[in-house]
RNA sequence: GCCCCUAUAGUCUAGCGGCCCAGGACGUCACCCUUUCAAGGUGAAGAUCGCGGGUUCGAAUCCCGCUGGGGGUACCA
């Protein structure tokens, strides 16, 4: 099927899915509720919401905006100071909104609770237009109801008891105060179809559907009423949620049509699994925003990973940049099925961030965190001209290549940059099919000849300590673990030669002569 | 129970009717590099494209059923 003349007549909005032809702008929205800690599920659908505004719109030419909402219309959830948080942790993670509850924006308030009576006034015309009616049942009748259907093996469900109210006898008892929630009078027959840019049409028989609660008792809207209404005030064109919404979709296009509203584009993104299957929980490992930023995880890394959890680019291409990922997002690739969260592969995202594309200098300002965290360096190191900056950065370039995570630097960066070393086992300072004296004889003679090496010269000191294992006659294996050892603590560590070089000759000499001391108090 | 979504190796995915007895990545294993451990390099194993029916000259790709997985079924979002 081609229309040569009206394809060449269309705006550039036809290529994207689910554009209003003649819209010129993207509008999109991420609308966490504040009842704890950010999951990476929500930033997930944020970082699609994000892309799609900002990236894939504005390639098209379009204006893209992406809005923050907070949806805190549940008074008994609510987390005192979660929304900062909320916040604070989506900034870390990369993500900016051009209207939202701190930064204003032509359709403020961007906080659900201060938007109350708009969302009461647009209930009571619902009512006032028959598409929806005031409910005067009591919780405890809703489950008594409930627990008369499941005896009867009936699906569970409202029975729409108060529907068949002459809508005079109703605002006569609402007039009365008699409390009520607002429900939505869903039509009895008929199909409903919600058009899913990424899985196509799903048709449901409106017979499945319930008479949703739409205001609560205490006045407050439910999310069905309130993100519906606020979408379309804040002229919203794509709705990116996850797909846990699906089931509630055809409720939605029933009260757009209520509303007399057009409905935005709606795409589902995928949950996100457990390893063995399931929800993610703590037992898996981090799952909260806030936790992956304490673990070590980068801003970049996490984004990276979370965007290809459930979208690609091509067949091959694994390492997005933030910039990357705005120049190549397209909703047309994302996909329809869940994706099981893999650990590990994210920390190999992160080790390939921080050991191949993060700069020296920035590596070395996110270590420093979590080294002053450990007590290893000055609590101001953080910038470079703080005298323990760059002695960090020293260890960093030597050590970068073993970090998964910043989480990790203390351990593996201890000993390049704390004075003297905690203990450790001196066993491991005699090398296998070594005697202990063989080992206090290397190190001593290392010990030596230390005033005369340049520890900055790498190749000439491996030079010279080569010879000295054969004039001891000891393999170099031999020698180097033993001053590895001495040097370290472990049996494990850079290249011998950078490791001596960042410990420098002063703390050298001292864990030398340690180490011999060790060796010449064990008993022979 | 009922409704809905989904299905390519252990995991994330490429594939949108012939180029695929299926490509990439993580993980696994081996080798190389090497003073240790990493990192890096090279290579290997691993998928009867969940199963069964169709449609078609031809299906991983389209349709139906089944099964598995996930979600929904609140005056929570």
């Amino acid at each position: 099927m081609n229309h040569p003349t009206t394809d060449l007549l269309d705006p550039p909005a036809a290529l994207l899915p689910g554009l209003r032809p003649g819209t010129k702008e993207v509008r999109v929205r991420l609308a966490p509720s504040p009842t704890g800690s950010v999951h990476i599920g929500n930033v997930k659908t944020g970082l699609y919401n994000w892309l799609l505004a900002r990236g894939q719109a504005k390639r098209l030419g379009l204006e893209g905006s992406f809005l923050l909402r907070i949806e805190d219309t549940d008074r008994n959830r609510y987390v005192e100071d979660a929304a900062v948080q909320l916040l604070d942790i989506l900034r870390w993670f990369g993500l900016e909104w051009q209207e939202g509850p701190d930064v204003g924006g032509p359709h403020a308030p961007y906080v659900q609770s201060e938007r109350l009576p708009i969302f009461q006034e647009r209930a009571h015309h619902l009512v006032a237009t028959d598409h929806a009616y005031p409910c005067f049942c009591t919780p405890e009748r809703l489950a008594a109801v409930r627990e008369a259907q499941q005896a009867r093996h009936e699906p569970p469900g409202y029975d729409r008891h108060c529907r068949v109210i002459p809508a005079g006898e109703a605002a006569d008892r609402v007039a009365a105060g008699e409390p009520h929630v607002i429900r939505f009078k869903t039509p009895r027959d008929g199909e409903t179809t919600v058009d899913d840019v990424i899985r196509g049409p799903i048709v449901t028989a409106n017979e499945t559907l319930e008479d949703a609660v739409l205001l609560k008792t205490d006045g407050y809207p439910t999310y069905h009423l309130a993100h519906l209404v606020d979408d379309h005030l804040m002229e919203i064109t794509h709705v990116i949620r996850g797909a846990e919404w699906i089931p509630s979709a055809p409720l939605h296009v029933l009260l757009y049509a209520a509303f007399g509203w057009e409905p935005p584009a709606f795409i589902h993104v995928p949950l996100i699994l457990a390893p063995g299957g399931g929800k993610l929980s703590k037992r898996h490992g981090a799952t909260t925003m806030a936790e992956f930023r304490e673990q070590g995880y980068l801003p970049e890394a996490l984004m990276n990973y979370l965007a290809l959890l459930g979208w690609s680019f091509d067949a091959t291409t694994e390492i997005f940049s933030p910039e990357d990922l705005l120049k190549k997002f397209s909703v047309e690739r994302l996909s329809a099925s869940p994706a099981t969260f893999d650990y590990q592969k994210l920390r190999w995202i992160n080790q390939h961030y921080i050991n191949h594309i993060l700069t020296l200098d920035d590596l070395t300002s996110r270590v420093i965190p979590f080294l002053a965290r450990a007590g290893m360096i000055g609590a101001n190191a953080a910038h470079t001209d703080h005298p323990d900056y760059a002695a960090v950065r020293e260890a960093t370039a030597l050590l970068k290549d073993r970090l998964e995570t910043l989480a990790d630097a203390p351990e593996h960066m201890g000993p390049f940059l704390v004075e003297d070393l905690p203990d450790y086992d001196s066993a491991l300072l005699v090398p296998k099919k070594t005697e202990p004296a063989a080992a206090q004889r290397g190190l001593e003679a290392t010990l030596a000849l230390l005033p005369g090496l340049d520890l900055t010269d790498e190749a000439a000191a491996e030079v010279r300590l080569r010879a000295l294992a054969e004039e001891l006659g000891l393999k170099t294996g031999q020698l180097f673990m033993a001053i590895r050892v001495a040097a370290t603590g472990r049996t494990q560590s850079p290249g011998l030669f950078g490791t001596l070089r960042v410990i420098g000759r002063e703390r050298l000499e001292r864990r030398l002569a340690a180490a011999i001391d060790r060796l010449a108090a064990q008993p022979a």
